[in-house]
DNA sequence: CGGTATCCGTGACGATACTG
DNA sequence: CAGTATCGTCACGGATACCG
């Protein structure tokens, strides 16, 4: 027992994963939440089911590879639903899991406080870059 | 007047910025703090200002080159002040700003949530890679 | 102490072409 | 339509050394 390492001993304790420790499983599952696809995808899944093509169309900024990618991973965390229907052509939806739906809060912060208080960023970097 | 792009003129009329546009000034923003990095930092200085030395012994995972990278884009972009005492050694201090603290509930939302739900995001991982 | 400068490998990412 | 495969690039990010 003695092997156990100190997010181990703090997560039998009851208390929480911590985040800061890179082995901590919690650091990586954060690395990959706190990404910019991430962060666009879950926001655009928001709405309810959409078709890939839906998406693609939706996140024009985004390449069909990240975006697959991006929906691969979330499906594997269980935070998204794939959902295929055998058709010609072929039809596939996304769907925010119950998982997934408790990140969308949050998700739907970020992006919001990015839109919210982009003026002040944009003033505070034009005072940072002013020249002496 | 007719120069202006599709995010100012949505900007004028009330509505927010559109992240999901890769023009978007709020999506380059979105991109900065949609950073493990800065989930990290930002949470880290939440109980308020700290050195950076203890900074880098709190966010061991973090390289000193990082750190002091994601210091400068945050101080850059207004969320953290940073506060250099001539004396030798030097001490520089770092603290949220008001902007900074702004975004504080969020960022500590994302980390709260990647260690609440760990525990389910690893049995769907475990359940997706199980073999055929 | 709190950085900066430099090197350098890995892998993120986009573009393109192809498939079921 | 919804991908997969492959390639090329370039920036992220770690390691190391040096500076005020």
């Amino acid at each position: 027992m003695s092997t156990r390492t100190a997010a181990q001993r703090r997560a039998e304790a009851g208390s929480a994963y911590d985040a800061y420790l890179a082995e901590c499983p919690a650091r990586q599952l954060l690395d990959r939440i706190a990404d910019k696809w991430v962060s666009l995808a879950v926001n655009a899944l928001a709405d309810g089911p959409q078709r890939y093509s839906d998406l693609h169309r939706r996140l024009a900024s985004v390449s069909q590879k990240m975006l697959t990618q991006t929906l691969r991973h979330l499906e594997r965390d269980g935070l998204v639903s794939r959902t295929v229907t055998p058709a010609v052509p072929v039809r596939v939806d996304y769907e925010l899991t119950a998982l997934g739906r408790s990140l969308l809060p949050v998700m739907c912060a970020i992006k919001g406080w990015a839109e919210e208080h982009m003026d002040e960023v944009h003033a505070a970097r034009t005072a940072y870059d002013a020249p002496s």
